[in-house]
DNA sequence: ATTCCACCGGAATAGCGGGATA
DNA sequence: TATCCCGCTATTCCGGTGGAAT
């Protein structure tokens, strides 16, 4: 019943995009120059999560190549490369440069090889790149004519609170793209297209589509998500097609898939930290450290622990309620999924 | 009002690991 | 092999902050 399970993957890319044509146009339009050898000013892609601000990068530039193809694509993640050498390093790597680079080259070398690789544009999609933890990578890659960064965040603001005076000059210049939540009727006709492709005809109704797009609430990658399992769930059954009782198993694993990933990731002591906090429900921070400290055979130091838990948090698996003394750090709420998203006060969505 | 104190997070530093180099 | 160079993590040190205690 699964045609092409690809499709239904997290980094696919359509050939064909739905309900983004304004944000495409307003992208392609900035990257417009690089058609005239001219550079275009950084662009910038923001919004909430699951709404598209990777899937539209992507394909704009996909589309753009097509036109220009000596024009060079790189995509990093700043979630997992977040300092500058891993920035510089992943770029020159996806040109093919990085051959012979390693942690022991000299500090600047990666950067003169970059300035080196100028046969042709080179953009780069810096991915969340508000978790980018030395903003002088950018300042870097403002300072090399030949490349284009297009930088994707949530929220404005807050990714330009993070930059230093000299990244924040650089870089007010530029296109935004704005990204809004999807509605019920979009998100339906996204998924709609998607199952089209990825799953034999019949396989899911339009009034489950619809419940999906209702259960995600507006954010695509988790309407994908469910979509998937729900498949998987039912092929996996021999059924065929997806029934009211997958859909119903469907719709909190997918929201849940994520954290368990991410939890899974964490490191042993960060784990007894998630654990403890998990036990309790919620806790202070000085039980914290001491319950940790009896758990664990070689505690870190209090400090150590101060980064973990910001980390965390940047992970969006637990939440710090409060600030300084009283603070009090919890799991982040375990979301019943129905019901309205309220996207409260600003403390973001990141993934 | 003033002093404490628990806690946060920035900056500097040490030590580890791993690849390069002689 | 010994040494160098570096990125990365954990640690040490410390200043700042605001609620609690006095």
């Amino acid at each position: 019943m699964i045609v092409d399970g690809r499709v239904l993957r997290e980094d696919f890319v359509p050939s064909e995009v739905v309900h983004r044509h304004d944000e495409v146009n307003l992208l392609s339009e900035a990257l417009e120059p690089l058609l005239y050898d001219g550079r275009p000013d950084p662009a910038f892609l923001f919004g909430p999560t699951g709404v598209g601000k990777t899937c539209i990068a992507r394909y704009t530039l996909a589309q753009l190549r097509e036109q220009e193809p000596t024009v060079r694509v790189v995509y990093v993640n700043c979630w997992q490369e977040y300092t500058r050498f891993r920035v510089l390093y992943s770029i020159l790597e996806s040109v093919d440069r990085a051959v012979d680079v390693h942690r022991s080259t000299p500090k600047d070398e990666l950067f003169d090889r970059l300035s080196r690789a100028d046969g042709g544009s080179i953009v780069v999609i810096l991915d969340e790149v508000d978790q980018l933890e030395e903003t002088s990578a950018l300042y870097d890659l403002h300072r090399l004519p030949h490349v284009s960064p297009v930088l994707i965040a949530n929220r404005e603001e807050e990714l330009f609170a993070s930059f230093d005076d000299r990244v924040r000059s650089r870089f007010h210049a530029g296109t935004r793209v704005r990204f809004d939540r999807y509605g019920t009727d979009e998100l339906t006709a996204i998924l709609a297209k998607r199952a089209e492709k990825a799953l034999e005809p019949g396989v899911v109704t339009d009034t489950q589509l619809r419940t999906i797009a209702d259960a995600a609430s507006g954010d695509a990658r988790v309407g994908i998500g469910i979509l998937r399992s729900a498949a998987y769930c039912a092929e996996r059954r021999g059924l065929g097609s997806i029934t009211a009782e997958t859909l119903e198993v469907a719709i909190p694993d997918a929201r849940t898939a994520i954290r368990r990933k991410t939890v899974e990731g964490l490191i042993e002591h960060q784990r007894v930290l998630y654990d403890v906090i998990a036990e309790a429900g919620e806790i202070e921070p000085g039980d914290l450290y001491e319950v940790y400290e009896r758990r664990v055979e070689e505690p870190k130091t209090n400090r150590t622990l101060r980064n973990y838990l910001t980390k965390m948090v940047h992970y969006d698996l637990i939440e710090a309620v409060g600030e300084r003394r009283g603070r009090t750090y919890r799991l982040v709420d375990e979301d019943d999924g129905d019901g309205v998203d309220i996207d409260a006060d600003g403390t973001n969505g990141s993934q």
